[in-house]
DNA sequence: AATCAATATTGACGATTATTCATTTTTGCG
DNA sequence: CGCAAAAATGAATAATCGTCAATATTGATT
């Protein structure tokens, strides 16, 4: 995929698309199966069949590598997330069945746990990546009466740690499974709705995710 | 300080205490200072007055002393607060201060400031450090009516993430100072008051803390 | 006081890896 | 074809965590 031509590219240009989505493919199926430490920029480098050298004409450091990978498993989460939600009638609800899910994926998909360390790193790529649209979500549901979030910016970082936070914990045993709608629950009260609202929104039934 | 002698203790127990106060009393300087990752095991070895190889008897690794260092800092946070907060009448309001508290501190203090990378570790010693006074207040709050806080470890958990993922972002002038007061808003919303009473609560006047 | 097994200390060293950079290869254009 | 610029290369660098064999200290026992 993604190799189609584009009209007037060099062979630079082409080259340099191809190193590019080849490390970032490489370095998605190394850092996913063992990990962003443990993985080598040699190994890398090898899988994507470049120099070792090369490695940093794309990306500055290992860590803006790992940053790339994150972004590219928070974008097909949230193209999927969209091709769900984009039926709902309540605003509330799509905001709901996101962070249920990010929560749902990050504990569950093996290659997001393998992400889970540098909580930081991963909660502000959520925030970047996904906040256009939980941020969106949020002014609908308040501009609807469902929410009462003046400040969905805030709400959705805070979201975003606590979403991490959790999953993390979770993944370590920390916090049984079963936790899982507890915290959409409490995160959904930071949106300003009671409690009984946000315990009735959580435990709607769910459409399942299309895989990708 | 803590140099008083203990009734039958051995030359070897009393070094022993010696070295582990001093390596933390180092390490707590110079990653305070210039940040846990910049601090090399050497440079506090040397300044604790060990041999280098010392350091790996009393911590098996340098996150394991850098976790003694953040409970440290916590720990001293935490007996300011319940200084200022033991005169309070109400239980929302002693959790309200903590919150608020560490946040100012985590943003404020440099000493805090420097520690503030690797969220994940940060708050997890936030959760245990302070978490047994915090679930009680939340537990206080909860059977006074003023909060419904039924899994109170839950919502401090999560309330650790968010405070120290949003202490990161001021620290890194993602958030301007101001938000402090939404964002004690928004954490106080998840313990199931609503907005108007969180902000109530969030703006009442705060006594000073002691200097530790 | 002498002995000695147990324990603690030491610091040189090994091993690992992210990153750099001088050199080589490739590209696009006149 | 020839050449300058850009990109790729991979061997070398650098930095430091943690190990370990050797050494020093301790204190119970004789």
């Amino acid at each position: 995929m993604a190799e189609a031509e584009i009209k007037g590219e060099g062979r630079v240009a082409r080259r340099q698309r191809r190193n590019r989505a080849a490390l970032i493919r490489a370095a998605r199926e190394i850092m996913t199966e063992k990990g962003a430490e443990a993985a080598t920029m040699l190994e890398i480098a090898e899988r994507a069949d470049v120099g070792a050298g090369t490695v940093y004409n794309y990306f500055r450091s290992k860590d803006e590598l790992a940053m790339a990978v994150l972004e590219g498993l928070m974008h097909d989460l949230g193209v999927s997330i969209q091709a769900v939600t984009d039926r709902f009638e309540d605003p509330a609800q799509v905001y709901a069945f996101g962070i249920r899910t990010v929560l749902d994926t990050a504990t569950g998909d093996p290659r997001w746990r393998q992400m889970l360390h540098r909580s930081e790193v991963i909660a502000d790529a959520l925030f970047r990546m996904m906040g256009p649209f939980a941020i969106r979500d949020l002014r609908h549901a308040s501009a609807a009466g469902r929410f009462q979030t003046e400040d969905p910016e805030l709400v959705w970082r805070l979201s975003c740690h606590a979403l991490i936070g959790a999953s993390l914990a979770m993944a370590q045993g920390q916090l049984p499974p079963e936790a899982g709608e507890t915290v959409v629950i409490r995160l959904l009260c930071m949106t300003g709705i009671d409690l009984a609202a946000a315990t009735e929104l959580a435990r709607r039934p769910r459409p399942p995710l299309p895989r990708s």
